[in-house]
DNA sequence: ACGCTGGGTCCGGATATCGGACTCAGGTAC
DNA sequence: GTACCTGAGTCCGATATCCGGACCCAGCGT
């Protein structure tokens, strides 16, 4: 069966890509990721108008990405922070991928701009693609794709 | 350090997304890796307007993940078609990575619309965080973010 | 009473997207 | 030779989105 016979929508990276599929979007992410909780400091950091701003967070809180949470420093009337929810948080695997990906492919002379590092040993973490059976493949190019249930020809 | 005081544009994510932070990108590198390559089977295939496809291949072309390359079936004249380059092809863990997230987040009743197979032993295969000593951190959150030598203070 | 601050909304111009019509070149059919 | 088909685009006008900037609003401190 050739691929374009299948329906493009039916697709899980066409269902992501609908989610994070966003220069500003993903952005926001790596900063929530990151400890950036609050409007204007999100807005200070990325540089994106409140608007947009405003829009995306919308998006991702109505996705179940994120959630709109108050707090209260001391002084303070209530404000809102955002954080990320389980669902947000499993998007981890696609940012550090795309570093990845940036530090190979497009860092500057002086290198990779930041380390993720696993907090137990401090060695470096990086995304891989590993087989059920335990194989690593990365920078090979030995798979296959198959339909399953869910795909839905045209 | 606190990172909002990083430069947010001088970070490996920001770069790739610069690239891939389209929703049509994405779908197209997803053809690409699928094995359709000509203008008119991803414009139908995609639903994408033939304008704003001509623009992503070109960016695509641009920026050294795809080439445009002449083909000959017989009996016509020479077209061309799309063909991802090795820096294309190292996207495959981003693409993973997104359709692992479709999988478990947005898949429908049906389940997993496709499955990414190891061609040498038929397992699955996903997209992991993984240490460099070895550890396989998938689902924690053990990780920490330091700031490196191409990290630039604002 | 007044201003400051976090977290927005509103607005107008610039950009991008979409669907559809038009173009162009080489090959086949007559 | 002429008409037509096809793949691969370009052009166009209407809509949608983005951006920067101005404006708003609710409490708190003074």
């Amino acid at each position: 069966m050739r691929m374009d016979e299948l329906d493009s929508g039916a697709c899980s990276i066409a269902r992501a890509v609908e989610l994070v599929g966003d220069r500003w979007v993903v952005l926001v992410l790596r900063d929530l990721f990151n400890g950036v909780r609050r409007f204007d400091a999100l807005r200070d950091h990325l540089g994106i108008s409140r608007d947009v701003l405003t829009k995306r967070l919308a998006d991702l809180v109505a996705a179940g990405l994120v959630e709109r949470r108050g707090y209260r420093d001391e002084g303070s009337r209530e404000r809102h922070e955002y954080v990320l929810t389980p669902a947000g948080r499993d998007l981890r695997t696609v940012l550090t991928a795309l570093m990845d990906y940036g530090d190979t492919h497009l860092a500057g002379p002086e290198g990779a701009p930041m380390s993720v590092r696993h907090r137990d040993c401090g060695a470096e973490v990086h995304a891989h693609l590993v087989c059920d059976a335990g194989h690593d493949l990365q920078s090979q190019d030995r798979t296959t794709v198959v339909p399953l249930a869910g795909a839905r020809v045209r």
